[in-house]
RNA sequence: GGGAGUUUAGCUCAGUUGGUUUAGAGCAUCUGCCUUACAAGCAGAGGGUCGGCGGUUCGACCCCGUCAACUCCCACCA
């Protein structure tokens, strides 16, 4: 070991130790007679960076694994990354843009050959920032959503799901991302209060013959432009106000088509005109209420939100600049009566921002009724704890509420949906295009001609369509169910995620698991809050408040970070980001550090004599403070078997720096140059290891480097198995009690009366000692 | 509109099946100290009528009612 430094180093520790145990192998795990602890790393976007929310998520999933490494388990922490096919293929997309290049002039083998480059160039940056963080992975088992075992899993449970029936085509209302061009679910769309302007436009009433009577009637909207898709127009059929336009008629402006009057007591009396006009194409109600009643639809929209030639009017404009135009045109020729401010709710696209489009589309489903019926069952009995367990209630109102999954994308990058169509719609569902053929000959007899061949579906599927197994297929599972590894690894242990995907992807792993495992996923799911900031925003790249996580690392350290966001984070809240707290991870550093030091300085003055330092009372410092370690021992694994992670590292805080640093090792300090007792000195270093270990899961680097500092040793921290803690005598940990109050008393003597410090006090101690301990 | 949750020191949070807590911790603040481990430190101090009101009780931060504020989820009236 070279000279000690002043101050704790965190760079030497961050990069030395770490890839020392790295090397060392102690992070990969093959199965064994030991009992397994596992857990599955959420999989971070390949596209990603780390940010706040990883470093909370996988330093807790880091401290749980070292923890149960430490006490003998075979600890297997899977790595890995998600192909996330949105944000996937967004990234490339403007990749391609920036060099000139748009989609729409390449193949969809082009496309992906540039997707896949971008992902073996920058899809494995993440895992090496979670290496910064100093989290203990095994990096031999890095799995990808999108690795050829895992792709061939995703397809045959789509083609499982499809034979048993649980998986249909259907044309339904959808949520359309109008720039991305694409199918959201509407776990993906953000509504937000937006100001709009709610338009009162009258129209025309004629009879049963077409004939123009002397009557009009005025709806309320906020989407004129959609007025060209309107095919009824609807009232409450108790209000008097227009029960005499009963099974009339009414022209809709600017384009003279004649559409009934209908009557549903969907319509709310009170809201606007009382009289509603319906849209079955753009609209989910109106969609409902054209079914019910057999209207027309009539879409007027392109994919790309622009007016199509069903529109009649406006045909290729923007729908926002068609609302302004249309507007225009209709005040124009009277028929625009009113306009009001309005407030109301609209649905952004998560991903791209803008207004969600609703429109009727054929996609794929997943029919969720038919297979999430153990889901709910095992949440709720406790089979699976939820921690903390007020999510149970948020679970079980989504799975008594379940709908349908929408499971398929307008993408390339992901995985192509196995159905394949011929020249006249029919389709069959095959994991190839050979096994298709024979599929449909079997279905449908012979291809018609030689010519007439069968096209793959164009569309990739939902990106939780693949994360939903990977619980099990990261051990290859389901191609595979009886494989020695995923018999000893599955189910795991701990699911350690955010409260945001509890429905994307908790409660679907839960339903794979059961439906394809036959078992539960995972023991025991741990909620973390979400990280803002210390305004209380939640941490997001438009709003810049998130902190570059690496710099914090290179600043602080790996310990010091891993210290502050857990310190700054109770149990099943959200948590508020200060750099303070980080501040406070490094200085705890540096007083580990420091103790070190001072220890170390005692190393040569060990003597065989009683000859303790401030106080000469007998053993008693060394028999507090194993008791009180013990004791501490003990509160830090009740918290940590209640995943109360937070509160045990304050628990051990306060353990080293209040009871070992303040009061321990203070007392047992000899006298400058003074020798110490052999004895203390070798409890001593006995407690620092202990503590070493105990602190060891939060902070791996400095308590690995510290524990070679403290003594030549052949093994490393972390393998150390924990020791055993005794019940503590709460007798002594009473007498330890009273005598910091006898010497804080005196303390605050001397500072009142100007009594002199240290000989004093010593003397003071030893008199009022004797007298609380004969 | 429906459901869940929160409200304790400047900030973030503990707390008790209702009685040794005259309500605790960390951070922040203030005061004094560069005392041979540590100023990234040490020794002290200040700071709360436990959201408001009412009730149950010998006794309530803890139980009940009510009001208020905030957060999240779900559904949504054009």
């Amino acid at each position: 070991m070279s000279e000690i430094s002043k101050n704790f180093d965190h760079q030497t520790a961050d990069n030395y130790w770490y890839n020392h145990s790295l090397q060392k192998g102690y992070f990969n795990s093959t199965p064994d007679e030991r009992e397994p602890y596992t857990i599955v790393i959420p999989p971070p976007n390949v596209t990603g960076v780390l940010h706040m929310g990883h470093c909370l998520n996988n330093t807790i999933q880091d401290i749980l694994v070292r923890r149960a490494r430490m006490q003998g388990k075979n600890a297997c922490w899977v790595p890995g990354t998600d192909h996330a096919s949105i944000a996937t293929e967004a990234k490339v997309v403007g990749m391609l843009r920036e060099r000139g290049i748009t989609k729409s002039s390449l193949s969809r083998d082009e496309f992906l050959q540039y997707a896949w480059e971008w992902k073996e160039k920058y899809g494995g940056i993440i895992l090496q920032q979670l290496r910064k963080l100093s989290c203990s992975l095994d990096w031999n088992r890095t799995s990808f959503t999108m690795d050829d075992g895992y792709y061939k899993s995703v397809i045959n449970v789509f083609i499982d799901l499809y034979n048993k029936g649980y998986i249909y085509r259907g044309k339904r209302m959808i949520n359309w991302d109008v720039k991305a061009l694409t199918a959201l679910s509407d776990e993906e769309v953000i509504r937000k209060e937006t100001h709009q302007k709610l338009y009162h436009i009258q129209y025309q009433i004629i009879d049963e013959k077409g004939n123009e009577i002397n009557e009009k009637i005025t709806i309320a909207t906020v989407r004129p432009e959609t007025i060209m898709g309107d095919t009824a127009i609807c009232v409450h059929p108790n209000d008097e106000r227009y029960k005499h336009l009963h099974n009339k008629f009414a022209v809709v402006p600017l384009i003279n088509r004649k559409i009934p009057i209908i009557c549903d007591d969907y319509v709310t009396m009170d809201f606007g005109t009382g009289a509603l006009k319906v849209t079955p194409a753009h609209d989910v109600n109106d969609y409902q209420l054209g079914q019910k009643h057999q209207l027309e639809v009539v879409d007027i929209f392109n994919d790309d939100g622009t007016l199509s030639k069903e529109a009649q009017i406006f045909v290729g404009e923007e729908r926002f600049e068609a609302r302004k135009k249309i507007v225009i045109e209709l005040e124009a020729k009277g028929y625009l009566i009113k306009t009001e401010d309005y407030t109301s709710e609209v649905g952004f696209s998560e991903r791209t921002d803008t207004v969600v489009e609703p429109r009727l589309s054929l996609q794929w489903w997943v029919d969720m009724k038919k297979i999430s019926g153990p889901a709910l069952k095992v949440v709720m009995n406790d089979e699976i704890k939820f921690h903390p367990a007020k999510f149970k209630n948020t679970y079980k109102h989504w799975m008594e509420n379940i709908k349908d999954w929408c499971i398929s994308r307008q993408l390339w990058w992901g995985h192509r949906i196995p159905a394949w169509y011929d020249d006249k719609g029919n389709y069959v569902v095959a994991s190839t295009e050979m096994e298709a053929k024979s599929v449909y000959e079997e279905k449908y007899g012979q291809l018609a001609t030689v010519d007439c061949i069968l096209k793959q579906d164009e569309d990739c599927l939902d990106t939780w369509f693949s994360s939903w197994l990977w619980p099990f297929e990261v051990f290859k599972g389901y191609s595979n169910p009886n494989n020695a590894e995923v018999k000893y690894y599955y189910p795991t242990n701990t699911l350690v995620t955010a409260p945001e995907i509890i429905f994307f992807w908790v409660a679907r792993m839960i339903m794979a698991g059961e439906e394809y495992m036959h078992q539960i996923p995972f023991k025991d799911v741990y909620f973390t809050g979400i990280v803002r900031d210390k305004l209380g925003r939640k941490m997001s790249k438009s709003l810049g408040n998130s902190p570059d996580l690496l710099a914090l690392i290179d600043k602080y350290g790996a310990d010091a970070v891993r210290f502050g966001i857990l310190i700054a984070s109770p149990a099943g809240n959200d948590l508020l980001f200060d750099e303070s707290s980080l501040e406070q991870g490094r200085n705890f550093n540096n007083k580990l550090w420091n103790a070190m030091k001072l220890v170390k300085m005692w190393e040569g003055r060990k003597s065989t004599e009683k000859t303790l330092g401030l106080s000469d009372f007998s053993d008693f410092p060394t028999l507090w403070f194993s008791n009180r370690l013990n004791e501490a021992k003990q509160e830090v694994e009740t918290l940590m078997n209640q995943f109360q992670l937070s509160a045990a590292l304050k628990v051990i805080y306060s353990l080293i720096w209040d009871d070992f640093c303040s009061w321990y090792l203070e007392w047992v300090k000899p006298g400058f140059e003074q020798p110490i007792d052999k004895n203390v000195f070798e409890k001593t270093i006995e407690y620092f290891d202990e503590l070493l270990q105990l602190l060891h899961p939060f902070m791996p680097n400095i308590t690995e480097e510290i524990y070679h500092q403290l003594k030549e040793r052949n093994d490393d921290v972390t393998i150390k198995q924990n020791t055993q803690h005794p019940t503590p005598n709460n007798s002594i940990l009473e007498q330890g009690k009273l005598l910091k109050n006898v010497i804080t008393t005196l303390r605050e003597a001397r500072v009142k009366n100007q009594l002199k410090p240290k000989e004093e006090i010593k003397l003071h101690i030893q008199t009022q000692h004797q007298q609380a301990f004969t």
